[in-house]
DNA sequence: AGCGAGTTTGACAATCATTATCAATAAGGA
DNA sequence: TCCTTATTGATAATGATTGTCAAACTCGCT
C-alpha cells in the first residue's frame, strides 16, 4: 500500500512553490537549503511518483537531465524559455489530432508524442537581441 | 581548417547504413564488431559534428541517451516505434507554423522546437495486443 | 617526396545524473 | 500499543558523456 510521508508531500510543495522546471537535484537542493534533511534518492523516488501518478509533468533539458514541474491538469506541452526558465503551458488540439493522425495513418498504435517549444521570452529577447554585437 | 580523416568518414557511412537512431555506444559497438579500431571519444566527437554541420539527426530517448540518425536533408520529425526503433521521417508545415504561432504570440524570439511521436509500429502492435495476457 | 605546424585521435581518467543497496525507520492496520 | 512492511537515506555502483594529453596524422608548402 502507498503511504503518506512527510517527504513526500514536501517534495509536492516544494514542486507547487516553483515556476518552472526543476531538475531532481535543484529541488533537493532547494529543499536542503530550507533546512529540510529529505534524502536524494528520496526527491528522485518522490518526483517519479508524481510523474506517473500524472501530478507532475516531466521533460528532459537539451542537456539530458530529467526536470520536473507541478502540473496543473489534463495533457498539455510547453513553451519555455531556454534563457530564464520561464515556462508557459500551451494546450493544442490542432496538435493532439495531428499526431494521433500521423501515428495511425502509418500504422503505429499507443501513440504518445514530446512536443515542446524552446526559445527566448519576451524580457529575455531584449538582453540578447539589441546589440548586432 | 577541418580535416579529413578515415574515422570520421567511417562514421558517417556506419549511421546512414542504419535504419533507425542509434546511441553513441551502439554505433561504437557496431563498428568495432565489423572490425574497425576507432576509438569511442572519436565517435562521440564524430556524432556531435554530423549533428551540428545538419548532416545528422539527434534526439534524446526517454532513458536520456543521445541518439542519431543520417539524416536527409531539412527539418522534419519523427515517427518512431519504441520496441523495434523503426522511424520514420514526417514533415509538417502546419506543425511548424504552430510552434512558430504559439511563440510568437507568447512574446517568444528564436523559436526551436521537439516533436516527436513514439508509438508501436503495424508489426509491433501485433506482437503487444492479441493476448490479453 | 619531405617537412612542420596545427588537428585529430584514442586510451584512460574524471564527471555527473540517476539507480541500486540494505540496514534503520516509521506508517497504519489490528 | 504492536507488528508487518513500505519507505527512507547514506553510500556505493552504474553508465553515458566529456576532459586529458601524448602520439599519430593531415595537408599546405617547398
Ligand atoms: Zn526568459
Ligand atoms: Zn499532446
Ligand atoms: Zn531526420
Ligand atoms: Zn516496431
Amino acid at each position: 500500500m502507498k503511504r503518506n510521508t512527510w517527504q513526500r508531500e514536501a517534495v509536492r510543495e516544494a514542486l507547487d512553490a516553483r515556476e518552472g522546471f526543476v531538475s531532481a537535484q535543484g529541488l533537493h537542493a532547494g529543499l536542503r537549503d530550507a533546512g529540510s534533511p529529505i534524502g536524494l534518492a528520496t526527491v528522485y523516488r518522490a518526483l517519479a511518483d508524481l510523474a506517473v501518478e500524472g501530478e507532475a509533468d516531466s521533460l528532459q533539458s537539451p542537456e539530458g537531465e530529467s526536470l520536473y514541474r507541478a502540473c496543473s491538469t489534463g495533457h498539455h506541452h510547453h513553451l519555455i524559455c531556454r534563457n530564464c526558465g520561464l515556462t508557459i503551458e500551451i494546450e493544442a488540439d490542432a496538435v493532439e489530432r495531428w499526431a494521433q493522425q500521423v501515428a495511425s495513418r502509418n500504422g503505429f498504435t499507443q501513440a504518445q508524442h514530446v512536443v515542446d517549444v524552446f526559445g527566448l521570452c519576451d524580457a529575455c529577447s531584449l538582453r540578447e537581441a539589441p546589440g548586432t554585437t
